[in-house]
DNA sequence: GGACTTAAA
DNA sequence: GTCC
DNA sequence: TTTA
């Protein structure tokens, strides 16, 4: 029913665990031991490894140029070799043992004579003790949190997703943006491809990338685009708020790659572009969780002084667990449907008048719904529904400098009725808002947007109060807000 | 060879 | 680019 | 075309 596909994972595992030294004087010295902790684990390795020296074997404690043997336990040769590789080698390779070659040495009372059998197989040796992993293919079927054991391979597939999209290639954007989605919901850090043959949304382009990256620590695609002129250009270009992929690109045709030559073309901006450019230094800076709690005080303190009993609720990226973000989101709803019409030109109008207010653009909810809907009356003239805007955040400041930063602000207000749908969809990850709507089209045959959902097969809109409600009516396990960071 | 999220301006 |  |  569910589509999953299912693999088994050998997992890794980094060194970095602590134990005491030696008890015993080293009796074979031309034999030094080091036990690779993936797979096997902290605590056993440690036992292990004290065994070893009480029978007077020297064990390194960090993998150095002095090892001769390693022990791995449940590791392949490929993903032995390969870490082997990563670690600088240059030197006499050490012999790579399973763990077979170790207890009989043990049993022994000395090295015993490596044979075949003990070296690192193909496959992991101690098969049944392989936990089996699974990943499904949509993103909104599994849990994402900020914990990424694999950022190195995700900041790389990330750039080739943001290059595909600044380069207007949405379809292969979105293909590498699953890539890395994948691999952050990983337990642990990938050692080597063999445990990644079979996964979903990755294909032999972005296998290609994660392989060289664990071999030799880039990927040549990554460092050259990374480094190129147009990659560049499209990147200063589009942090202009206002600027997508196709203006900027039309602009550097034109010659125009930096902000300086922009502002030296007189090229004719609209107004948020004309924001945008004034506000560039302070837009591309991260904004903090500090100053978000800051804004919502005042964005509180606006809302409550127009409308009595308005509730306010931080989203985003924020509401995900995130410590920064490049804007703050907020939506603002009322318990009693219908109280909310007319707010948002309201709250707009307090937050000018105060002066926070350096560019905004509210945009009218022409959102339709039928007698089946999602139980509002129609009429939509004066429903205000979003609100994009620039807001001057005051800051401690030297006197010569200015006491306020520029922070990009959204603003959305819902009624109570569609409130679980706008704080799904404004909560994201945007790859994950993305997957929940493919799963609803294609697994459900229903239509979901930050309004409602739509069943199209029954035709009627689906009700929901809650966010576990939606999950629900999509077959879904309920991800909380901090597991949606796909 | 086509889909790839959906809606507003 | 990946999947169907 | 850009934004969420
Ligand atoms: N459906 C849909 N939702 C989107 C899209 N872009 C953004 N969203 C939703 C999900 C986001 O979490 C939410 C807020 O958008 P933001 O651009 O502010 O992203 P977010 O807050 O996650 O990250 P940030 O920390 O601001 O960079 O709106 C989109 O293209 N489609
Ligand atoms: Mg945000
Ligand atoms: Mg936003």
């Amino acid at each position: 029913m569910v589509p999953l596909k299912r693999r088994k994972l050998s997992d890794t595992g980094m060194c970095g665990s602590n134990s005491s030294a030696g008890t015993e004087p080293t009796r074979f010295p031309q034999v030094v031991l080091f036990l690779l902790e993936r797979k096997m684990g902290a605590s056993r390795r440690a036992f292990l490894s004290q065994l070893a020296r009480r029978k007077g074997f020297q064990v390194e404690q960090m993998f150095s140029g002095n090892v001769t043997h390693v022990v791995c336990e449940n590791v392949s040769g490929d993903d032995g070799r390969l870490w082997l590789g990563s670690q600088g080698g240059g030197r006499p390779s050490p012999h790579l043992l399973d763990v077979s070659w170790f207890t009989e040495s043990m049993r022994a009372g000395r090295p015993v004579e490596v044979l075949d059998r003990h070296q690192l197989q193909e496959r992991p040796s101690g098969e049944p003790e392989l936990e089996e992993f699974s990943v499904a293919s949509y993103a909104c079927q599994r849990r994402t949190s900020l914990e990424n054991h694999n950022s190195s391979l995700t900041d790389a597939l990330s750039l080739l997703a943001e290059n595909a999209e600044l380069n207007d290639e949405e379809g292969r954007g979105v293909a590498f943006r699953r890539a890395a989605a994948l691999l952050k919901a990983l337990p642990s850090a990938v050692l080597g491809v063999s445990q990644l043959r079979g996964l979903p949304c990755l294909g032999e382009h972005s296998l290609r990338v994660i392989k060289e990256i664990l071999e030799t620590g880039t990927s040549s695609e990554v460092e050259s685009t990374r480094a190129s002129e147009r990659f560049k250009a499209l990147k200063a270009l589009t942090g202009i708020f206002g600027v997508g992929a196709k203006t900027a690109d039309r602009w550097i045709r034109e010659g125009i790659h930096d902000l300086q030559q922009l502002r030296a073309s007189g090229q004719v901006l609209n107004r948020a572009q004309r924001a945008g450019l004034q506000h560039y230094a302070d837009i591309n800076q991260p904004v903090t969780r500090a100053e978000a709690d800051a804004i919502q005080a005042v964005v509180e303190k606006a809302v409550s002084s127009v409308l009595r009993g308005a509730q306010i609720v931080l989203a985003g990226g924020f509401r995900r667990g995130k410590l920064s973000g490049h804007d703050v989101d907020f939506l603002i709803t009322h318990p009693e449907e219908g109280r909310e019409v007319g707010l948002m030109p309201k709250v707009v109008s307090w937050l000018e008048a105060q002066g926070f207010l350096l560019y905004q653009k509210t945009t009218r909810n022409s959102y339709l719904e039928s007698i089946d809907g999602p139980g509002r009356p129609p009429s939509n003239m004066d429903r205000f529904e979003r609100c994009f805007s620039i807001f001057k955040l005051p800051v401690a400041a030297e006197s010569s400098q200015r006491a306020w930063r520029a922070v990009r602000l959204d603003l959305v207000v819902s009624p109570i009725s569609q409130f679980a749908f706008a704080l799904l969809g404004w909560t994201g990850s945007k790859l994950f808002e993305r997957e929940l709507r493919r799963w609803a089209g294609h697994e459900r045959g229903m239509s979901l947007s930050s309004h409602a959902l739509y069943d199209n097969k029954q035709g009627v809109y689906l009700r929901a109060a809650s966010e576990e409600e939606i999950f629900t009516h999509l077959g879904l396990e309920f991800i909380p807000p901090s597991e949606r960071n796909a």
